[in-house]
DNA sequence: CAGTGGTCTAGACCACATC
DNA sequence: ATGTGGTCTAGACCACTGA
């Protein structure tokens, strides 16, 4: 099937790039399902064919959504679909909690508070980018470094993109929200924004957390995107601001 | 001149790619001075055959320092090394504080508070990386949003890298820093490390940032690598934990 | 106008993974 | 042995810039 005839291509002279189209053509037909997370693509040359195009222009496709981590490569193997559950997924990727002085990561296993539906507060609700008087699933959790618990973390999701999300979670308690969200609903979280504050816990927060009166948490709110840009999560993390934890980041 | 013969190619079998090996040695050429930030390089053609190279495996090279930051390139006028000085240099690039609501940029004027020549402390000298009782240049200032402070800054710089800087930074009492340090030092600055801890402000950040009693802090610890990648920078950043300002983050 | 980077092709060869 | 992505070449054409 030549796919050419759909790119906005050949004649006109200023449309854009070839590359880009079809950089744009496969992030769709993957959002569509017809590649799933962990799965092949098919070879440059029978893309390139497909296409109607040369192997090096679909290469040049297929370089940007791995430059997205949409897709992972490897040499000799084939072209992937990124996975949550994948050998070389990185488990720290979208974690940056990690202890002050050896830069330990915050523990992987989390103890689940609640796991509920909720009517959305303000705040989730401009979070999530949703109406307000939305239902959403909370799940409250914390997390541990040698059994201190040094991470609280309220997460809110969209219902409508999320459906029962309450039941999935309470029943199976995954460590890994973002790769329960690719099994159970195909999304995959791809980029986040997040925005940290200073305050002063809540007395429910101090009580979760164990800290001392007078002491202060770092607060991060997280919008998290999936692959189609669909905003699926908004996640508040409060961790006790007495040095034990903190928060990195390195960017260019 | 043909440069081929300092690249590790064509005859050993597993050498690394040209196109690597070209990149990092532009690099060095740049780092040496070659070309300062703003000339511009020689064209992809004019590199190729110095090169011995095709204009392809040049073309990949420049698009890599490109993507690193330390190019720009502009079709139709040529490349260029990064600066500081120039119209399509992004302010906000290492700029992360933010109001809450509407997302205004801290002001980009500074009040200069002190600018001296101190013996690092233990944290300043872990910052930079270097040996304790060295010299270091300290610089204070405070930054605000419409007259209010809003930020204090804490800015260390490496003497051995930045010699007699307390003298140009006390003259010249620059906004941007970085873009001083590529002007007085040529030391292009273009990725940097940070962490992050909520805490209680001393009495003198109380005064300074003008901030109620029980109200707590958001610091920023960085260090600032330049080009060459020695650690020129370590900066301490305060900012009122009142909801006013926040630290905005996106990734992939 | 000439010179720049950006796109696209067609083909060769390589290293790696799998069977 | 076959198929994969990765490198490299040589050349064509394009759009944009500035003299």
């Amino acid at each position: 099937m030549l796919l050419t005839e759909g790119l906005d291509g050949g004649l006109r002279p200023s449309a854009k790039p070839l590359y880009l189209q079809v950089k744009y053509s496969l992030l769709k037909r993957i959002v569509s399902g017809e590649w799933k997370p962990g799965a092949m693509l098919p070879s440059e040359l029978q893309l390139a064919k497909e296409y109607g195009l040369s192997q090096g222009t679909v290469r040049k496709a297929v370089a940007g959504i791995a430059d997205d981590g949409v897709v992972t490569r490897h040499a000799g193997k084939g072209t992937f679909v990124s996975s949550y559950n994948s050998d070389q997924h990185d488990p720290t990727r979208f974690r940056r909690f990690f202890t002050q002085g050896g830069r330990r990561l915050v523990g992987n296993d989390a103890h689940y508070v609640s796991c509920s539906s909720i009517t959305a507060p303000d705040l989730v609700a401009e979070g999530l980018n949703i109406e307000r008087g939305l239902k959403v699933t909370e799940i409250i959790r914390t997390r541990f470094i040698e059994q201190r618990p040094v991470l609280l973390e309220s997460i809110y999701l969209n219902s409508v993109i999320c459906p029962n999300a309450e039941q999935v979670f309470s029943e199976t308690k995954p460590a890994a929200i973002y790769l329960a969200l690719e099994q159970a609903f195909q999304l995959l979280i791809l980029s986040v924004d997040e925005k940290l504050v200073s305050r002063m816990p809540s007395h429910e927060e101090r009580e979760r957390l164990c800290i001392d009166k007078g002491i202060p948490v770092l607060e991060v709110q997280r919008q998290a995107f999936s692959l189609d840009q669909r905003q699926v999560e908004f996640r508040v993390s409060v961790c006790p601001g007495n040095g034990e934890i903190c928060y990195w980041n390195h960017y260019q």
